[in-house]
RNA sequence: GCCCCUGUAGCUCAGUUGGAUAGAGCGACCCUCUCCUAAAGGGUAGGCCGUCGGUUCAAUUCCGGCCAGGGGCACCA
């Protein structure tokens, strides 16, 4: 009995009374089951009595005691007791828990997936980085997250785009141009122009594919250049954003926005629906009517649309293109921007609690120390990932709530004990792997499995985790938190290793081969599974051996 | 000035629909390999959950004030 049958079975109970005249009460939808902490109070406990009784008009542990003799009954279910205030510490009976092991093994990749996303078709929007040089640490925490939470969406049922926007329109581009223009001529680099070393590359890279472009007077290099470096430096990107095991479904490009028209078209779309003023020569878009501080310029007195118009424009499209919500994936430097891209939803007849989501991350750091451009400490992620390497890297990212701050520490990543918890987890997955090996070179298949063999307090442990992941994956995908996998996969680790280290699955030498240990191997695969589709959410690899 | 995030063990941090004795790893001190990976496991010590109030049977969790740290407030991109 996992723990959702469980829960059902408490609500079947509940409305059983309620048909029955026991009392009067609202149930809810679904019935909270919880794994106590402490083992006194059973394997799985329930507050619903608590939460009930005052609206049923009753004393707790009277509507405790209604529920606990329609549970008795129950198949599966070996005891029921009544604890503090009205808690319900609900006892299951091993092979009832045990089933699991054989479930789990049987629905093999599968399991853990859900549908409580089905039907959300869902634009993920995150990096989005300039397209004038190479991604950077400041990129790396939403390049993780992002795809993890794009894995773990589609795991519940989600249908997923993941989306980069380029900003490859506007003055940067041209101060881009002109950066490599000169690094290529040996002259200084221009005002607020781009510095780095990937700049030579980028005109060597430039010169590679035409070279003569070095020829050319200024005037007919910089478009040239542009396009060729821009080109060479997306390539860099994705290379780079592949080699992190991050794929995108679209690019989407801001300068075809303005190219097309959609900027102007959006303005006009906007102000069909009310929204829009125009003041002072300038075109604005009246985001105060929705919770921004301030109304925002779409087109400058002078006739250039803003930054904050192409925006609109992407929205729209995204809107165009069906998705019914649209994730952004930000940094905490943009935390400024959310009102007004809320505002430009809602604008355009969109809910802006429903059909648009920003996730606000805060920035990381390096050996304590805060990394800005200005500070010119740039790390660029290419060379975090044959330093520390992506899984490591990964992992790191993903097992922290976007909103707390982190600090990579280099040292402890390269590190093959506990402290690094992508180790642990990983280990655990090599050391089960290896485990049935062993056992399969002792002869113990999986000819026979009964689960009321699985009776030490390490397999009651085990199985309950095991139990807990697809409620897990369903949490995650609801908060968008991957760190809530990793989490769990670091506390599943730990049960397994405390496993293996009381229950054997290969029989030692000498002894025969009985069906626990043929009870055991499931079990061992079954953990060996949930740690494999645990670690792909968060895009780790799951090793066999180390 | 206004807005957002953070404050939990010596260190790094978990802890969301309010629940039983607040957890993990590291660090410290003890213990466990003739037996499937000791890259592991077990135990001890360590807490006024920033602070002051409020809501309630119950608050680390929800609300408000304050303190401390970080970030943000463009007809820039």
């Amino acid at each position: 009995m996992t723990p959702e049958q469980l829960s059902d079975a408490i609500s079947h109970a509940l409305s059983e009374a309620v048909s029955a005249g026991e009392f009067t009460v609202d149930l809810p939808d679904t019935v909270k089951v919880e794994r106590p902490k402490s083992r006194d109070h059973g394997d799985w406990a329930t507050n619903v009595a608590l939460q009930l009784a005052k609206k049923a008009g009753m004393n707790p542990r009277e509507f405790a005691q209604l529920l606990q003799g329609r549970l008795e009954g129950v198949e599966g279910i070996s005891g029921v007791e009544i604890a503090g205030p009205g808690f319900l510490n609900i006892t299951l009976d091993a092979a009832s828990a045990g089933e699991l092991a054989r479930k789990i093994v049987e629905t093999g990749a599968a399991y853990g997936t859900n549908d409580s996303l089905s039907g959300h078709v869902v634009n993920l929007e995150f990096v989005s980085a300039n397209p004038t040089g190479p991604l950077h640490i400041g990129h790396t925490r939403w390049a993780a997250l992002g795809d993890s939470i794009g894995r773990i969406l589609r795991a519940a049922g989600a249908e997923i785009t993941r989306e980069y926007y380029i900003n490859d329109a506007g003055n940067q581009m041209n101060v881009f141009a002109q950066s490599v223009y000169n690094r290529l001529h040996d002259l200084p680099v221009p005002e607020g122009g781009y510095p780095g070393e990937y700049v030579r590359q980028l005109a060597d890279a430039v010169v590679a594919e035409r070279p003569e472009v070095r020829d050319l007077d200024e005037e007919a290099a910089l478009p040239q250049i542009r396009d060729l470096a821009y080109k060479a430096q997306l390539a860099d990107i994705k290379a780079t954003l592949s080699d992190f095991g991050v794929e995108f479904d679209v690019y989407f490009s801001e300068a075809e926005l303005h190219d097309s028209g959609a900027v102007e078209a959006a303005v006009e779309r906007l102000r069909e629906q009310g929204h829009v003023d125009d003041e002072g020569g300038a075109v604005w878009l009246r985001t105060t009517d929705f919770g921004d501080d301030k109304d925002r310029v779409m087109i400058r007195a002078n006739g250039e649309p803003t930054y904050f118009a192409a925006d609109a424009a992407y929205y729209l499209s995204k809107k165009d293109r069906g998705f019914t919500e649209k994730i952004y994936l930000l940094g905490a430097d943009h935390h400024g921007y959310v009102n007004r891209l809320k505002a430009i939803a809602a604008c355009a007849g969109d809910d802006p609690k429903k059909n648009i989501e920003i996730l606000i991350g805060q920035l990381i750091s390096v050996n304590g120390a805060k990394l800005s451009k200005r500070a010119g400490n740039i790390i660029e992620l290419r060379d975090l990932i044959d330093w520390l390497g992506a899984d490591a890297l990964r992992y790191s990212l993903a097992r922290f709530p976007a909103d707390s701050p982190i600090a990579i520490d280099p040292e402890l990543l390269q590190k093959k004990t506990n402290d690094n918890p992508v180790f642990y987890v990983q280990y655990a997955h090599a050391r089960a792997c290896a485990a049935a090996r062993n056992a399969a070179e002792k002869g113990v298949d999986r000819s026979a499995f009964d689960a009321s063999l699985l009776t030490h307090e390490t397999e009651n442990e085990l199985l309950a985790l095991l139990a807990q992941y697809p409620n897990q994956i369903a949490g995650a995908a609801e908060f968008r938190e991957p760190h809530r996998v990793a989490r769990y996969l670091e506390t599943l680790a730990g049960a397994y290793h405390r496993w293996y280290g009381a229950c054997r699955v290969a029989p030692l030498a000498g002894e025969d081969v009985t069906d626990t240990n043929r009870t055991r191997l499931w079990l061992n695969d079954a953990t060996t599974q949930v740690l494999a589709n645990g670690l792909a959410l968060l895009g780790v690899t799951a090793p066999e051996r180390m």
